[in-house]
DNA sequence: CCTGTTTCTTTACGCGCGTAAAATATTTGT
DNA sequence: ACAAATATTTTACGCGCGTAAAGAAACAGG
């Protein structure tokens, strides 16, 4: 009974439908009418046909994939915004590809080269940031509609969605500023993207409002091991006693991760207890911070929310929204754990 | 000069070449003469043209595509053994597409059928393990030369290439052993995959091959987010007393981890020093272990072996080369840190 | 220089599906 | 019940490339 349907003219025959409506039906469900669609799902229940992707894609001059390209994929944050990001497209009926630039702008460069091939619908861009090269992401877009997320490269495609770094800052600043000394900022001399250009420039304007001296510990190190550079960089300050206060807030939370490990090395008690010496807090809402020892206070992204409006973004864009170039940056919540 | 090259046939006349030796060359640049060939790549360079992905592959029998497939790519193990996956598969002039179960059944179900109708060239498939599908695993490794790796599932698919879960345990009981008082296991009482009950019996057969008495603390828990499972069971264990011994060896470092942090809430102090009440010993050699307070003592996967192996061995099945299924299981390093 | 081998060109067909146009069937509104 | 609106069928072509076959050209070796 199920003898193996060959290609799409094969199964509208044992569907008692024509081709070309068979065909409609795969690009549009909806665009037929109620009963031809359910004759139609019956025999895919019998017969188990699907549409060659490679015949369907040659001739569409827009496929349903999505490409999905985060700067760093074993970071459990990319991983995470990518997992809701996947979701989102599944949902809209897209088929996301998940790619990752692996921290190297080569190979960003190539990520994008591969995506212009398979002629995506349209890309969901985490940039690597200062190291992507311009020039190659700016006629990437040109080519292909694609929204900019987690970190801006000038006002470049369809629209950005991210975080609002300075409402992040801002924010825990405040926090710790209410709750025991100023803090002072922990972060990498040359990052890899702007955000933590935002997140210092927040840092230095809060702590102006509040009336405090600012301290900014910029450390060395280069790439995408944010944990050893943190730790690193942890055990150089604690050695020149560079930190100004028994407050440090981190750029962000692997940075953080790294210096927590540096002040267990160091025997220094981190908390908010009498007991203890010191204070950290992260920024982001790394999925790991809550398992660090102590746990980590930390600002975290809106994962929902970000991925959401990405997506939406993107989706309004591609079926025909014309909107000028826009920034969307959602605020962060803050969440307290014993490290601060 | 540069007028966009709209298909093959132009570019085959722009480079001087006829158009079916040009798809030669496509499909295995050395299978054309020298000559020739840097004709074609001096036009390639100059007209920047590259055939189209969807035409290629309707009529080819086998695709360059790779699938991979892990069971939770926000896990940093599983992005870390892709991330190496992938190398390898580029390398060898292939191009991968990653795909992750997200730790659902359905999903994986769903990911297998997505990538049948890729036809690829060949599957590196981690299942999810007792969750999975064994009847669509087993179907999809009959139409598709699937190499199982991190997790074996029956004897399904080309061949299997993972750890030596018998060894690892083994292994670093036997430097707890010979280093302070003999360990309990820690694990969960349902855990995702066989690798969980290979590392107990061998915690089981170790402890008897000292002399010692075992004592296995399985604790409640489902899914994949083992960290929080750990946690919450390592509470639970310590408000029992069900830890016989100051030596805790989880079965993994993300359950560990997790114990970690009990540990901390608990106010136990952690580690090989006299000050510290207990140690904690993980297996994996996660990513993370390093960065723990203390530092997790841990036997670690050879990631790049046991990559490159799987990687090798699908390869030399794709290129014709017969041979009976096997599995191969490489052994660990043990790393020692501060926590045990 | 000639022969045998390898490589390339020419010609031609097919893959599975998108899609357009015209004819026909079905549904909808009144 | 009938005209208008909508959906489907029929027919037909094309997409960009794989690939097969036969003949022409380039190459290697003596």
């Amino acid at each position: 009974m199920a003898s193996k349907i060959r290609n799409m003219e094969e199964f509208a025959t044992v569907s008692g439908i024509s081709r070309p409506t068979v065909s409609k039906y795969f690009n549009d469900p909806g665009s037929v009418r109620a009963s031809t669609r359910a004759r139609i799902e019956l025999a895919l229940e019998r017969y188990d046909y699907r549409p060659n992707i490679y015949a369907m894609n040659q001739n569409r001059k827009l496929t349903k994939t999505i490409g999905v390209v985060v700067p760093l994929l074993s970071d459990p944050y990319f991983a995470e915004i990518a997992r809701k990001l996947e979701q989102y497209c599944i949902a809209a009926g897209y088929r996301p590809t998940l790619f990752s630039s692996h921290g190297d702008p080569a190979l960003e460069v190539e990520v994008l080269d591969t995506l212009r091939s398979l002629k995506p619908a349209g890309v969901l861009l985490a940039p690597l940031g200062r190291a992507s090269d311009r020039n190659a992401l700016k006629k990437f877009c040109d080519d292909v509609p694609t929204l900019i997320f987690d970190s801006s490269v000038d006002e470049i495609g369809l629209a950005f969605v991210g975080s609002d770094n300075f409402q992040f800052t801002s924010h825990i600043t405040d926090y710790l500023c209410r709750t025991g000394e100023a803090p002072c900022f922990f972060e990498m001399k040359t990052p890899a993207n702007p955000n933590a250009h935002r997140r210092r420039q927040s840092y230095l304007d809060a702590m102006a409002r509040f009336g405090h001296k600012p301290d900014v510990i910029s450390i060395e190190g280069e790439g995408w091991g944010f944990e050893e550079i943190g730790r690193l960089g942890g055990h150089e300050a604690f050695k020149k006693d560079r930190f100004s206060s028994n407050t440090i807030l981190c750029s962000n939370d692997r940075l953080a991760i790294g210096l927590l490990t540096a002040c267990y090395e160091q025997n220094i008690r981190v908390g908010r207890g009498d007991d203890c010496a010191i204070r950290v807090a992260g920024q982001d809402g790394h999925p790991h911070s809550r398992y660090t020892c102590p746990p980590l206070t930390t600002i975290s992204h809106d994962y929902d929310s970000v991925s959401q409006t990405a997506v939406k973004t993107l989706f309004a864009a591609i079926e025909g929204q014309v909107s000028p170039w826009k920034s969307t940056r959602l605020e962060g919540r803050l969440i307290l754990r014993d490290s601060a």
